[in-house]
DNA sequence: CTGCGTGCAAAGTATTTGCAAACCG
DNA sequence: CGGTTTGCAAATACTTTGCACGCAG
C-alpha cells in the first residue's frame, strides 16, 4: 500500500493533537482511507498485522482506535450484531452526519445531517417531544455494487 | 403490579405461536407493557425478580427474551453502547417502525416507517444507491418529562 | 531522554450453551 | 405425562486494564 494523497491530512491532524504517529496508526489511517470500508476492531487488527508484517496486538488496536476517535479521525457506529465497527471520518470538521452502508462491498458514505432535520422536526410536532439527537443508518447496495 | 387490560392480548399471540405462559414470561410482558421502557436484560432480570419474589436467572432471562423476539411481542435495539435493549411491540403486525426515546424517562414511542421513506428516496438519489434497510433512532425528551 | 505507545497476560462484561430438574398444558 | 422452560455452571466473545519494555519526538 503506498501512502495516499490526502492521507497526510489526517496524519497532521494527529500529530498536531499530540498523537504519536507510530507504524500502526499509520497503517490503520492508510487503510481505512483507501479502502473506504466499515471495520471491526478485529478486522482491522488482521488486515493492519498482514500490511505491516507482524502481527499486531488487539488491545493495541483497540487503544488506536480510542485515540483516533478522540481525535475525530474516526467514527464508531454498531450493527445489529453489538459489534462496535469504526471508519474514517472523511469531513472531521463537518459535524454530526449519517451513514449509508453498502451491505456488498461493506463501505460507507456519509450523509449530511440536513437531510434528517426534517425528519426530526416532524416528530417533535407529532409527539410533541424534544428531539436531542438521531441516529440514521442506511443499508443497500451502492452504486458501483448494484452495476454487478 | 396487576394484570393489565390488554396484556392478555400478547398473552393470547404467545400461546398461539406455542410459547409457554410461565411466570416469567407473563411478567415480562406485564412489566413492559405497564412501564413502556426500554430495559437491558439485566435491568429486566432485576426488576423481575422483583415483581416475583425471587432471583430469575439472567440466561433465563435472555431464553425467554429471545422467545418473545421470535413471536413479535418485543422489538431490540442498540443504544451506543453496545448492550441489547429490549421494549415492547406495540403493534407487531404492522412491520416496520422506527423509535424515539426518552432519555428522561426510557420510554420508547414508535414512528411510523411512512416518514422515513422520503429520506431513502432522497439518499438513493442522491447516491445512486438502493436502500434496503433503515434504521432510524431519535432521542430526546418526551412531551411528559418537557414539562417537568 | 522522557513519556506515550505497544505487547502480553489477565480481568471484566455481555451473551450463549449443556445438562438435569421443574413445570406448563 | 411429554416436551418445553428453568437454574446452574461453564464456555464464548468482545473489550478493557496493568505492567514492563520500546520507540517517537
Amino acid at each position: 500500500m503506498h501512502t495516499g494523497v490526502k492521507t497526510e491530512q489526517f496524519i497532521r491532524i494527529l500529530r498536531n493533537q499530540g498523537c504519536r504517529i507510530t507504524p500502526v496508526v499509520t497503517s490503520v489511517v492508510n487503510y481505512l482511507f483507501k479502502t473506504g470500508m466499515v471495520r471491526s476492531a478485529q478486522e482491522l487488527r488482521d488486515d493492519v498485522s498482514g500490511l505491516l508484517g507482524y502481527q499486531v496486538n488487539l488491545a493495541t488496536m483497540y487503544r488506536v482506535l480510542d485515540r483516533l476517535l478522540q481525535c475525530g479521525i474516526v467514527c464508531s457506529m454498531h450493527k445489529t450484531d453489538g459489534i462496535m465497527r469504526y471508519y474514517l471520518c472523511r469531513n472531521p470538521q463537518q459535524g454530526e452526519h449519517h451513514h449509508f452502508i453498502c451491505s456488498s462491498c461493506m463501505r460507507v458514505q456519509e450523509v449530511p445531517v440536513c437531510f434528517s432535520e426534517g425528519f426530526s422536526r416532524y416528530v417533535e410536532e407529532k409527539l410533541h417531544a424534544t428531539v436531542d439527537s438521531h441516529f440514521i443508518q442506511l443499508e443497500g447496495l451502492c452504486a458501483s455494487c448494484r452495476k454487478l
